[in-house]
Parts: structure tokens; sequence; C-alpha cells
DNA sequence: TTGAAAGCGCTAACAT
DNA sequence: ATGTTAGCGCTTTCAA
């Protein structure tokens, strides 16, 4: 049941009001530039009548300051660039939330860039902050695109959110994704759980390769073997990726009784694949998530996870930013911020 | 349980790289500027050994075009600004996918604005369109927004995405929303259902008032009568919304045998809210969403949908603005894609 | 308090 | 094929 694809004329108006510059409102004021100008950033103190007189014939001709020609004279164009992986994922955009509150309130845009869609994005997103248009970045990216950053971008401006390396030297915000998912998986075992299965993501991520060691350090605490054959990985962070990675495990004779995946969309994937083989959650296969997704309350049954604190990883992100860009000399602490470990009906 | 929250000092690089201009590559490679800018956008013919030497020097110094200087004096920034009502809806994320590839291929990049997270931040990014500091923009946003941006934009290039007035003189690209309805709502009937719900979302988008009108045009052409307190509306389009949405129905005695949603996530949280008063779906209440997001397949029952094509939305939208900017005043045509009504488990 | 003038980095006539 | 030069629109010394 296709409905035809058509085309439809539009007629479309022609208004060209030429762009009038700062030079066209100060001939009309009686001022100079310099003194225009002194008005749109209100600045130095200015005598209020000229003031008025050169604020009415802004708005009569609506003027609006070109902010390149201003980018340009000060050297910066009040864009943020914000680099993440992939902002169909819930997670990411809670985030990407939190930043742009921040930003806008410091009179900052956003430029949003999904590095997964296309190979090298990152390359050329990154030339925006060589070419200085944009004047910082937040980077939630995989470590291995950081790498890069880290070698090619000198004295430019970032920070890491979310993905981080602790020993590095570009400021960062995030969790302790070791102890979270060490809790996770403790918990797990405390509610007698003893094949418990960690469904991962790509690893080129530093925090997958954190969430497993806290995976393993939790086995280890709780005199649990790993489940052979109990640790997976998916390219991504999909549903279907979760979904799949369940139907091979079963495929492949490991039968776990709980899952810990390091992402709320793959244990929902999860929880399907183990509908597909029958299964029952939390009965036969406990399941628990990571971040905290409005989603994890949509499921049957409702989904344990991690919670992440996403909206205020975005805002620290960006006051840290801020922070850098003001002082870029300064010494910048790295933050860790707090994670929960929320129990619904999954597990 | 929960982690406390910590700061961790990080050492910071000071690598005071001086911005190179173009006029310190001329010098060095013996050169005008105008032929540097020459290899660098290789426009006119140079002769090999003067690229070289040039292309020498820029290697060597790791010189990047400032492309605040380019945008100021060719009056481009190579921007697109894309307003978005809600990029956490996977919906919208697709659609933006679609957008950036298009915009990546062809030399830009995309400045996102969720206008969703705070009030007037369409006006604000609409400065940015103004201010030249984007070239053009695609806009998602509800209609209400969109007759503003008539109004004030004077020349300005935008086209509208998903929620556009057909009569109106903005280019526009997206699909027969009454039709979808009326093809989704005809579906329901034609299996025996007679008490069919809306759950519509904020009808300051005109795709939510059109879907309305599909929606009654079914039911008169099914010889249904509209179903008394069964045309709920949610200010959004978030699963709880759906959900509620659903338990304030039951808790009014309204009990529709069928509901149509007009998103995917308004729909599974209705799912959810169906279960929560205890019931099956499909068999005591069968469900339709719309949109056709990665996530119908993954809840239980799968969700029957109307599917938008999604990522060619974006992407027409995307080649209809750059149309558009390369010809402003040439007639552009609004386009319609087809919808397909995907029937899953739901129903 | 205001104006004159220099110049941010680049491109594009125009000249050679 | 290359250089000279004049700005794009704005901010910001420096002088008045």
């Amino acid at each position: 049941m296709t409905c035809n694809t058509g085309v439809v004329p539009v007629h479309h108006g022609t208004s060209k009001e030429p762009d009038v510059s700062i030079i066209e409102i100060a001939r009309r004021a009686g001022v100079s530039t310099a003194t225009v100008s002194r008005v749109i950033n209100d600045s130095v103190v200015v005598r209020p009548e000229t003031r008025e007189r050169v604020q009415a014939v802004i708005a009569e001709m609506g003027y609006r300051a070109n902010f390149l020609g201003r980018s340009l004279r000060t050297a910066q164009s009040r864009l943020l660039l914000t680099m993440v992986p992939d902002f169909g994922n819930p997670f990411y955009a809670e985030i990407v939330r939190g930043i742009d509150s921040v930003a806008r309130a410091e009179g900052y845009h956003v430029l949003l860039c999904d590095t997964s869609s296309g190979m090298s994005a990152d390359r050329t997103y990154f030339e925006l902050l060589r070419n200085r248009q944009a004047d910082g970045a937040i980077c939630l990216d995989p470590d291995t695109i950081q790498q890069k950053l880290r070698s090619e971008t000198g004295e430019l401006c970032w920070v890491a959110c979310c993905e981080f390396d602790p020993d590095g030297d570009v400021p960062y915000v995030g969790i302790d994704n070791a102890k979270a998912a060490f809790d996770a998986v403790t918990y797990l075992a405390s509610r007698g759980r003893r094949r418990i299965a960690l469904l991962n993501s790509d690893e080129r991520f530093l925090y997958s390769r954190q969430r497993r060691q806290g995976y393993f350090d939790a086995l280890r605490a709780a005199g649990l073997e790993p489940l052979t054959g109990g640790d997976l990985t998916d390219h991504g962070l999909t549903y279907d990726g979760g979904r799949q990675a369940i139907t091979a495990m079963w495929a492949s004779g490991v039968r776990p009784d709980a899952i810990f995946a390091v992402s709320d969309t793959l244990a929902i994937g999860a929880m399907h694949g183990l509908r597909d083989v029958g299964l029952t959650v939390p009965d036969d296969v406990a399941v628990v998530g990571f971040d905290n997704i409005q989603l994890c309350t949509m499921v049957q049954p409702e989904l344990s996870t991690v919670a992440q604190p996403m909206h205020e990883l975005g805002v620290t992100a960006a006051k840290l930013l801020m922070q850098r860009m003001r002082q870029p000399e300064a010494e910048v602490d790295g933050v860790i911020l707090g994670h929960e470990l929320v129990i619904r009906g999954s597990t």
C-alpha cells in the first residue's frame, strides 16, 4: 500500500532587501561606524541621545550585525562543535541538550556532527576547528578518534565527554565506567545469578573496555567464572545488534542466566532476542542495561540499568569547554560524575 | 547505590602555534597572496612549479585557510541550519542523517538546533541566518514557527521538511499526511475495528491537523462514528505522553478497540499504557503508529505503522535547499514522497 | 563622548 | 601566469 511520489509546483516570492551594513546605519544616524559598534555591543558609555538615535535607525532598518565581520575581527565564531558517535541514540541526544543549554546561555551555537554517518567525518569536522570556524569542541567519539585529535590539533580547544582517558591531558567529564559496571554485575551476583554474560559494544571506545574491566573484576570478586563465549561484542549500539547477539549466543550453546549490556539500546534488543528464543525475563535470564534512557520504562519488563546523569554530563562538558576557552593555559580538572544503579523488573 | 562525584586534576600541555595567515605563506613561498589563494582553491591555472612550491610551504607550516576571512569575502559560510523540534526522537535523527549526507557531499556543514529545548530558540537561531552565519536552513518546526519565519526573513533561504503548508510559498518535502492517516485508519476499519481512537500530538503542527483530518475522513468513509473522547492530544511525542493518554482515556470510560497514534513513540507508550490497564494488543486493542522507527520491531508485539522515508526526506530537503540557494529566484517544486503502511503484530 | 583609520584573512578584479 | 589592490563588515586603538 504505497502512495505515489508526486511533485507540486510552489511559487516563491522575491523580496530583495539589500543587506544593510554598519556603514549605512552610521550614515543615517549621522555618527561614525565606531559609535554604532559601541551601541550594538553596549560596551563603552555612549551618550544616551546618540544611543537612542542609533538604535532608532537600527530598528527602522532592521539591521543585524554581520557575524562574519565580527568573527573575523574578534577571531571567534561563537560556534561550538560537538562530535557524537550517533545521535540516533537517545543517550547522546540528551547529552547534546545539556550542552546546548549551556552554550546558548553563553551566547554560543552548537555545530553538531554525527561521526557515525560516514568515514572520516571526524577529519572533515575537525577542519572546522583549525579553520577557526568553531571556537572549541566537545568530543564524545571513541578514543581512537580522540587520539588523532590529540596529535593533530596542537592548541585547539576541546574537551572529552563520556569517552575519555583519565591519564591523558585533555579535560574530560564522565563517570567511573569500571566502577559502574562493577556495581551492576555485583548486584546480579548478589541476586544469585551465576552465569553472567557481557554484551559489549565497539571496543574502540575506552568506556567499553573500562566496563569490561569492571565486569571481570566483579566476577572475580564474587568468585564467579567468566562465562565462556559469554563476552559478546556488537559493532555498534543498535537494538538489532543486541538482538542478534543473543541469537548468536544461543546458537553457540552459551546459556547465561543474566546479561549485562553496556547500553540500554543493546539491552532492549537483547530482551527481544531472549523472547525470540522463548525465554522469560527475568525468570530465565536477568538483564541490566546502561544509561537509563526513557525507553527503559517502556519495555516489558521495565529495564534495570546503570543511570548516567546525561543532562549533567552535557552541561558539565560545555562548562569545561567554556572554562578552557577562557583560560587556555589554565590547568583543568577532569570531572567524574556519579552513576546510580536503578533496579526495575528485568532483574 | 551512588558513586561519589569527584574531581581529578589533569595537566594540560601548552603548544602555542601562532595562526599562520595566507600572507606568511605567500612570503615564504615568494609569491603573492593571490597566488596562494589560487592554489588552495585550485581555481585558475597555476604553473606547476609555483603550485608545488606553495603547497610545500603550506604543508610545512600546517596552514589552513581561515574560513572566517573567506566567508566574509565570499559572503557565504557553507553552514546549513537545521531546526528540529526534538532530536531525541529517532524519527528526526534519521532525517538529520539524510540532510547531513547531502550537505557534506556539497561541502557544507550542518548546524543543528533543537528548538524543543527552550523558548524562542527559534529566534536565536534564525539570527544565524540573518547574520549570514548560515547560508540556508531546513525547518522541521511547527507551522506556528514557520509562519514567523515567513514573515521575518525576507529573502533568506529556507525550506520546510515534513511539516509544511502545501499552499505556502516555501519549498517543501514531506508526505501526504492526510492520505497516510486515512490509509492507516481505513486498514483498521477493514479489520473489523469499530471504535478507533486517535492519539494525536501537538496541534501546532500542521501534520498533526492533517492526520486528524485523514482520521476523520477514514471513519466517515467506513461508516464509523468518531469515538467520543477518543481524540486525545498529547503535548509532545514522548513515550510517557502516549502512556498517560491511555490511562486518562480509560479513566474517563472511553473504550476503543483500536488506536491510531501519529507517532511511533506515542504508540509505543500507548502499548505500555494498555498493558497497565490489563489489556492485550492486538486482541483487545489494535495499535498503529507512524514513522517506522527501528524500535517498532523491538516491542512486543511489533508495532504496525505508517512508514515514512526518513532518510530520503532529509536527503530531499537538503537537495531542495541547495537548489534554492543556487537559484534563489527560481520556482521550486514542493515534493511529496511516498508512505507505506507496514503491518506487524500490533494489529 | 566620539571620530578617523587601521586591519582581521581572504578573494577577485584588473593589470601586467 | 602572477602580482597589485581594493575591499567584505566589523572592532578597536589612538586622537581629538
